[in-house]
DNA sequence: TTTCGACTGGACTGTCAAGTCCAGTTCCGG
DNA sequence: CCGGAACTGGACTTGACAGTCCAGTCGAAA
């Protein structure tokens, strides 16, 4: 948990196939057991029995656990980004909007709560013990953000929206509802409260359209 | 991690007034630590030596570290309770909405968003790896909730919400955009997505006033 | 003042985790 | 086909942590 002495920079680029689609393994495989049961509590053990790879590859490929835990956050954000395209490049209208509503709610209740957002909870977890980590996943909400706010722009440009509508700050309380009825639901087990909360946050956006 | 075989229910009623203040004096000092690292990055020598005690006086008050953590809980649901209560008891308009707004921003900013709400980040941590605590927790968010919805009740039979208002449904809204506007807090190490979260709720709830 | 149970100190055990090391194998360019 | 780098297996070291145990001390009630 304490490197940074040495003075080459480590995390060597893999450079034939088979070495990427090893790190490729090993990230994914973290990835899951990570997001079912935080970091913390995830060990290498775990993630070299889930990946059918050995420690000296844990080490060949990421310097220590804390450079791992930073891929995973990368992959994570990579995965949520699709997702979250998937559906909210359609978003140009409060309908659009309504869609992606929906499909978080049916996403959270095919989960029945568990594990909430795979940014999250990570966020929960390692943002006041990483700094590194936060930095990353300050980032990955920032996408998340970003994308959000272009469909929110083009709703305003296309007069969807008055004018005096703010599409970073809305975007921004809207990934807070979203995180925040994913936690409660995650505690409760009923995708209620994520309902709630969306809808809220859907009904702020409606309440500026022009 | 694994007791529940003895017959004898364990977790044994204080009887001593030195014994209570032992008691209390272990809790306090791991609510405080489990509040900055998280539970499973307190250890019990943390908390020994934060409360002064030894690792015979935390197993002769709590079964196993799970029940101290379940008393953490519960401490910092009382105490969480307390601060509420302390800014919503003249929640009954829209105006003492605003002065609670103002009072959790300031309390964020204060934190520098390091910690989040004592219940929320026990929630993300605990909520899929231990069933009674999430069933502690969920106690805890209704209480919140439940202490909420009276103002918000109050607000509509004086006429101050529509009647078509739901109190319960506004509430659970409410603390969802708290929490998720504290974890953006966190991550991002600003206050602003707090404000902007609680600004829309508020928001949400203007819209009803009658 | 005796006695018993509440309470305390701290050594000890077993387990598991991160991280190291090195001997070996595989792969690829020349 | 050969030399070196990329890659792999797995034993080993070190330390931390939860939980156990027992020999005590303290305090209040009889």
């Amino acid at each position: 948990m304490r490197r940074q002495k040495k003075a080459q920079p480590r995390e060597p680029r893999p450079p034939t196939a088979r070495g990427a689609a090893t790190r490729a393994r090993i990230v994914e495989a973290a990835a899951g057991l990570v997001y079912r049961r935080g970091a913390s509590a995830t060990s290498l053990e775990d993630i070299m029995e889930a990946s059918a790879t050995s420690k000296s590859q844990l080490y060949h490929y990421f310097a220590d656990k804390d450079a791992l835990m930073r891929a995973v956050i990368e992959l994570q954000t990579r995965r949520v980004m699709g997702v979250q395209a998937a559906h909210l490049d359609t978003v140009d209208s409060l309908a659009g909007l309504r869609r992606w509503r929906d499909a978080m709610v049916t996403i959270n209740k095919a989960a029945r709560g568990v594990g909430g957002c795979p940014l999250g909870s990570l966020a929960s977890e390692l943002s006041d013990r990483s700094e590194s980590a936060r930095a990353l996943l300050a980032h990955g909400f920032e996408l998340w953000e970003l994308q959000l706010r272009r469909g929110l722009g083009a709703m305003r440009d296309s007069g969807k929206l008055k004018p005096e509508a703010n599409p970073a700050e809305l975007a921004t309380a809207v990934i807070a509802a979203l995180q925040g009825g994913l936690l409660l639901a995650q505690t409760t087990r009923s995708s209620r409260p994520l309902e709630l909360a969306l809808d809220m946050a859907i009904g702020h956006i409606a309440r500026l359209s022009g």
